[in-house]
RNA sequence: GCGCGUAUGGCGGAAUUGGCAGACGCACUAGACUUAGGAUCUAGCGGGCGACCGUGGGGGUUCAAGUCCCUCUACGCGCACCA
């Protein structure tokens, strides 16, 4: 790396005139941030564009370089739109709540909001100095009140719609610490810090019903320009299933019904037994005298047992009888009904009609206590294993001889007309768990008022701020730090007068980001979240870029939000995101994924400052494509810096730092040669930028560059060109070129460079002459020749003569301007 | 277990609708320039002495397959008893 030699006592006059990116690149920023050259116009005769960032948790780590790759991409895309003429939004902000700075603030004992700003500030640093176009002057953070205050506005919007609630669920409590753990605070059931035992214990909460948007999120994933990896991901996560509700008579209970949920109605003549869920609320009411003991222990055992034994560990089924019998209300047949942990609580109904015949979990559980199995769809082998798959009915009544799909329409038809059941379809996916035991986060903006009601803090009090508290210490009850803040927790409610207490939980780090999309489209105003007039002119988001782990969570939520938004009439698109792209994981050199404790991290900085912000950017858009995973290496990045040196010589006199001579703006400069790779790259280059292939567009400024130097003299047009496409990716290099070629201004308007498509085609190709198949001949034709034309040239060919000899053509395959095949035999 | 994805030289990766596999870069080799070269420039660079063989393995469709179909293997990601 010491071949820069940045003030060598050997520099000569070549060095002093050469490409030196830790000069020319802070110049370059200072300009821009001068010049306000990426501030948003009021433009309203352009087209709008806005890309989009994942915006990053300002860790006290710093920079990452796989940040930069996601960054760099939608970058290069708002540099492109620009020059293209667009009215582009490209801002940055900070998602600075969370969890680190909470940890931080409890081993140092400062205040999370200090440390955040240093954090921000180190951030921001380093993001302008690998020169990416943002307007800084939309720059907002999470942490800010002024912020906060919308995020905790759409909370109450969701109380008032009724989709926040309040519910008792078990949470990782540490009785040591006094504090509710995250789940990755815990690690084997003691806690991440101190390794204390921690415990499940049910807590007051706030969910969000996320599933009552359940259909509306799938179904709207259909009109995005989503990967179609992802888009499945979140289906899966959404989980749909189309089934029927069965109800089953108890026998000895006539007050009582068990409903299950079966995606198979049409297998229903199949149920020998129904299982319970251990925790399901029926099984204290039915289960037997006898059967009580046996019971009591299985729930017992299976309430010690983590979800991970309950499901992975479990390879065995295990269950108990509780004495119970159902009635199957098709063939009045007698069930016993079982409790096992292989039936979840939380899915469907919590409770299942078991066909052993026609589905494994069944089978195995059948296999394992003896019950019967009995086919009623044909085409398997029952005995030997549960047939999952389709064919004629059997043993079934009204069904028999029917297809599944018929059967269940069918049956499903039957359970409605005799009040039995109905059709019926079920999410896997949960409510949302949205709060948390924690200072560093939004306050829920909810009073508890001494009568015992609960209300929203009114709107005109928002921000409802953090207090200032000298000391954030866990409660020890379990409740945030907040609650130790007394005068900020008791309170007067300002609109009745009572006595009120303030919610002490605080909101998660998803709550920040679900819309801070939405304020970087108006981020000063104090009025409304957003202005309605500005949300209707930028939506959606045209691109958006990030990291996969953000596939399903992030993306589902801020989904979630903009939809509630929607119907509120804030926006006015159903969905905020129409183009989303993951760029993939940079791994270290050694092929594995980068970590301190592999010791394979590589610092952006670094690379900044031996080789400047253009090689880096250069190069993570040269490793592959953006979505792929791949390695880092160390030459790879030297081979981009000495592109850009390449680059600077072809433009610049080393010896007097004036323009290189052979670029003139004579018409006759340039040779046919040069002119094909020219009109070629601005096309190539185009269309790459376009479909966000990079390191393709990369490739043809090096074949242009590589073709440049070839040729004797050169159009200042085309070189101009070249600077302009090249500007993207390479920025800073690329306005100092610009200067030199001329421009008295930033290039960051320069109009986008049009190519002739005359100059783009080859009038000679060069074709293959097949015999059978096998290359054996090639000759330089012109591209219009015709394709009998070409027939007879290879026909009368000497080496496909030779090739056919004593054989006779049975078939001749033309291709223009490609090939001619000649099959013989 | 289920779902999705990937597999091309020593390495990263290119290859419209099936139509010259290996663009471009890295590494490497030789030469030039040089007091010097880790800079720069020029040339070479899948394997094999060859006929030929080559896109993870096997099979198929086709005049023609990296590309389409079947099957197997390895790796990555997601979900994980979701009835």
């Amino acid at each position: 790396m010491s071949f820069l030699n940045r003030g060598g006592s050997r520099m000569t006059e070549r060095e002093q005139f050469g490409y030196k990116p830790t000069e020319l690149e802070p110049r370059w920023q200072k300009y821009w941030d001068e010049h306000k050259s990426f501030k948003v116009l009021d433009d309203e005769s352009k087209p709008k564009f806005y890309a989009l960032d994942m915006f990053p948790y300002p860790s006290g780590s710093g920079l990452h370089v796989g940040h930069p790759e996601g960054y760099t991409a939608t970058d290069i895309v708002s540099r492109y739109k620009r020059m293209k003429g667009f009215n582009v939004l490209h801002p940055m902000g900070w998602d600075a709540f969370g969890l680190p700075a909470e940890q931080y603030a409890l081993d140092t004992g400062k205040h999370p909001l200090g440390f955040t700003v240093e954090n921000i500030n180190t951030f921001r640093a380093q993001i302008k100095s690998l020169g990416f176009s943002y307007d800084w002057d939309r720059e907002i953070s999470t942490t800010d009140p002024e912020y906060y205050k919308w995020t905790q506005w759409i909370f109450i919007q969701l109380y008032n719609k009724g989709l926040a609630y309040v519910d008792e669920v078990p949470v990782n409590w540490c009785p040591a610490l006094g504090t509710v753990l995250a789940n990755e605070e815990v690690i084997d059931g003691l806690s991440e810090r101190g390794g204390h035992p921690v415990v499940r214990k049910p807590m007051r909460q706030w969910i969000l019903k996320i599933t009552e948007y359940a259909e509306r999120l799938l179904e709207d994933l259909e009109e995005l320009d989503w990967a179609e990896s992802i888009k499945d991901m979140q289906r899966n996560w959404i989980g749909k299933s189309k089934g029927a509700e069965v109800r089953f008579a108890i026998e000895g209970h006539a007050d009582s019904e068990l409903v299950v949920f079966t995606t198979r109605p049409d297998t229903l003549f199949g149920a020998t037994y129904c299982v319970l869920a251990p925790e399901h609320d029926l099984v204290a009411r039915i289960t037997t005298p006898e059967q009580e003991a046996a019971v009591k222990a299985y729930q017992e055992q299976a309430s010690r047992k983590s979800d991970l034994e309950r499901t992975d560990l479990a390879k065995e089924k295990s269950g108990v009888f509780t004495g119970a019998y159902a009635i199957n209300p098709v063939n009045g047949e007698k069930t016993p009904i079982w409790i096992a942990d292989y039936v979840l609580a939380g899915y469907g109904t919590g409770a299942i009609m078991a066909v052993p015949a026609h589905d494994e979990r069944d089978w195995e559980f059948a296999k394992t206590f003896d019950l019967p199995i009995i086919e009623v769809v044909s085409g398997g082998n029952v005995q030997e294993e549960a047939y999952a798959g389709d064919g004629a009915h059997v043993n079934s009544g009204i069904l028999d001889g029917m297809s599944n799909v018929d059967a269940m329409a069918r049956m499903i038809e039957w359970l409605e007309a005799e009040g039995k059941g109905q059709g019926k379809v079920t999410y896997r996916l949960r409510d949302w768990l949205f709060s948390r035991q924690r200072y560093w986060g939004e306050p829920i903006p909810i009073l508890h008022l001494e009568d015992g009601t609960m209300k929203t803090v009114p709107v005109s009090e928002l921000p409802l701020m953090l207090p200032e508290m000298d000391v954030i210490a866990p409660s020890g009850t379990g409740e945030s730090p907040l609650a130790n803040a007394t005068d900020w927790v008791n309170t007067i409610d300002p609109e009745t007068g009572m006595k009120a207490r303030r919610e002490t939980n605080t909101m998660p780090q998803w709550a920040g980001s679900c819309w801070y999309y939405l304020r970087f489209i108006d981020p000063r105003n104090d009025e409304q979240l957003c202005s309605p007039e500005l949300l209707e002119k930028w939506l959606p988001v045209d691109l958006y870029i990030g990291g996969a782990e953000h596939a399903v969570l992030h993306l589902l939520y801020a989904r979630f939000w903009h939809k509630v938004l929607y119907d509120l009439g804030v926006v006015t698109t159903k969905e905020p995101f129409h183009k989303l792209v993951n760029q993939g994981m940079i791994l270290g050199t050694n092929n594995e994924k980068m970590s301190k404790s592999r010791g394979n991290v590589v610092n952006p900085d670094e690379i900044v400052n031996n080789f400047g912000a253009d090689t880096l950017r250069m190069y993570e858009m040269f490793m592959g494509p953006l979505e792929a995973t791949k390695p880092w290496n160390e030459n790879g990045v030297e081979g981009s810096y000495r592109f850009l040196a390449r680059i600077w010589r072809l433009f610049v006199d080393e010896n007097t730092g004036k323009l290189n001579e052979k670029i003139t703006d004579e018409a006759s400069a340039g040779n046919d040669a040069f002119k094909r790779v020219w009109h070629r790259s601005i096309k190539k280059i185009t269309e790459d930028l376009e479909g966000l292939r990079f390191n393709t567009a990369i490739s043809q400024m090096m074949i242009f560059v590589n073709e440049a130097y070839k040729t004797e003299v050169l159009p200042l047009e085309a070189m101009k060109n070249f600077v302009q496409m090249l500007s993207p990716i390479a920025p800073h290099i690329a306005e100092e070129l610009w200067a030199k070629l001329g421009g008295t201004e930033s290039i960051t308007y320069a109009v986008w460079p049009t190519f002739d498509e005359a100059w783009t085609v080859d009038n000679e190709v060069e074709i293959v002459v097949q015999v059978n198949g096998k290359i054996v001949e090639r000759v330089m034709i012109s591209k219009d020749l015709a394709e009998a034309d070409m027939q007879e040239l290879a026909l009368g060919m000497e080496k496909v003569q030779e090739a056919m000899a004593g054989k006779t053509v049975r078939k001749m395959i033309v291709v223009k301007g490609k090939l001619v095949n000649i099959v013989v035999g």
